[in-house]
Order: C-alpha cells, then structure tokens, then sequence
DNA sequence: CTTTAATATCCGTATTTCCGAATATACGAA
DNA sequence: TTCGTATATTCGGAAATACGGATATTAAAG
C-alpha cells in the first residue's frame, strides 16, 4: 500500500515527476512519445516508469508492440489531490511541454 | 527556490517528513521535543532538520540555548497544500503522536 | 521461422543519501 | 573564566539510488 513517504521519494526525481506531469490530464500516452517528451534514452524511461508502476502511480496497458501508461485512477485522495497540487508548479519548473501524441493511434 | 521535486525529495524520508507532522499545527516546537518524539540521535533529527531549513521547508528561533522551529509561514502555497494534504495520511503511516511539549516554556 | 519495432531488464559503475559517534559551537550561569 | 546544557557540524563508512549501453522479451509482419 502506498505510504506519504513513498509518494514523495517517487515524486523526488526530476524524471519521474516530469513523467506524471505528462500523464496528468491526459488519459493514456505511450512510451515512445513519454521517451520523446522526456529526451532522456529509453532505459532510463522504462526504469523510471516501472518504478511508478511499483508503487502504483501508473498502471499499464499493452496494445501490441506498445503499452500505453496512464495516472493510476484508483490512487487514495490524497495521494491524487497531492499529484494535482504539484503539476503545475513542476510543468513550470522542469519546462515540460505537452506530450507530442504522435507515436501510435 | 523552492521546486516541487525539492519539496519532494524532502518529504521522502521518514524523519524529515515526521518532523514536518510534528511542527504541522503546534506553531514552535524546540528541539529537544522533536528528538524526544522522534526517538532517533540528536544528530540525526539535526542533520534532518538542517536539510528542511536549507529547503525553507521550516524556520529557526534562538531563544537562549534553544532553537524553536516551526513551518515556514510563507511557503508557496502549492508547497503548504501539498503538506496539508500529507500531514494526515503521513501521521497514521508513520504512528506519530503530537510532541510532547515538556522541555521548554 | 526470421526480421523488425517497442519496451523491459540486466549489470557494472558513479553518485547521492543516510547514519551516528565524536567533536565543535553557542549560550547562560556561577 | 569555567562548566553544563542545547544544538550543529564533521567525517568515514554503509546503503540506496541513478545511469545508460547492452541484451532480453514480446508481439506483429513478412
């Protein structure tokens, strides 16, 4: 089960916030246009967001080739309403554009 | 200046969040209350709240030989909502009671 | 079955973070 | 000045975390 310290240790790196911030709002994206958005290689990507999905931030759906990640819709209130309070100071902070849907339909 | 994945970082660990528990609502705490809360080395409950000062997570007092913290009041108020929200979920998680205010005036 | 594309995992290394005993500092009292 | 109390800082080592190239896995297509 999530803990307030978890939540925040996984939020305490540039990456993975900046991957929140680009799942908040935005329904499900998937990885090649998280990687493209992130402009960090691929594995470290992947490693980050498996570490979301560990501690149940994210949740995962494969479509073929491509899985497509989204905010976890199920997380406890505080732990969304603390995800909704940092977006936007972090979009600014980190420069984070909207992410480019351009990989897969 | 503050930025959310500083706040976050600072957040993710159970002492310096505990503290932050400790000083949320009871306006200034001395220390010698919070490493009696805490029940870690005097050092260690130092150090981390050292760290919190560095954020301006946290302000110090000297009154004498002793120093008196309390939160910031003038966080950014993405900051003072984002521990609002955590202060609850983070005492039961971490079984905090309130300090035991007994060493100072 | 082979190839190609998307994503995940492995692994050695580098960096960061944490710990707590020891020590230093700051202050008040005698 | 000297002592005692409260707090901060130092320091070396242990543990956790991050990195990214290389490799493995998964699935669709040919």
């Amino acid at each position: 089960m999530l803990t307030p310290t978890q939540l925040c240790k996984c939020l305490g790196d540039d990456i993975r916030l900046g991957l929140v911030c680009l799942l908040q709002g935005q329904g499900e994206v998937c990885v090649c246009d998280l990687v493209d958005a992130m402009q960090a290689p691929q594995s470290t990507v992947s490693r980050h967001l498996a570490q979301l999905r560990q501690c149940e931030l994210v949740v995962a759906r494969r479509q073929g080739t491509w899985m497509h990640y989204q905010l976890n819709p199920a997380l406890p209130e505080w732990a969304a309403t603390v995800i909704e309070t940092l977006v936007s100071p972090a979009r600014d902070a980190l420069g984070m554009t909207l992410p480019n849907q351009a990989c897969c339909g």
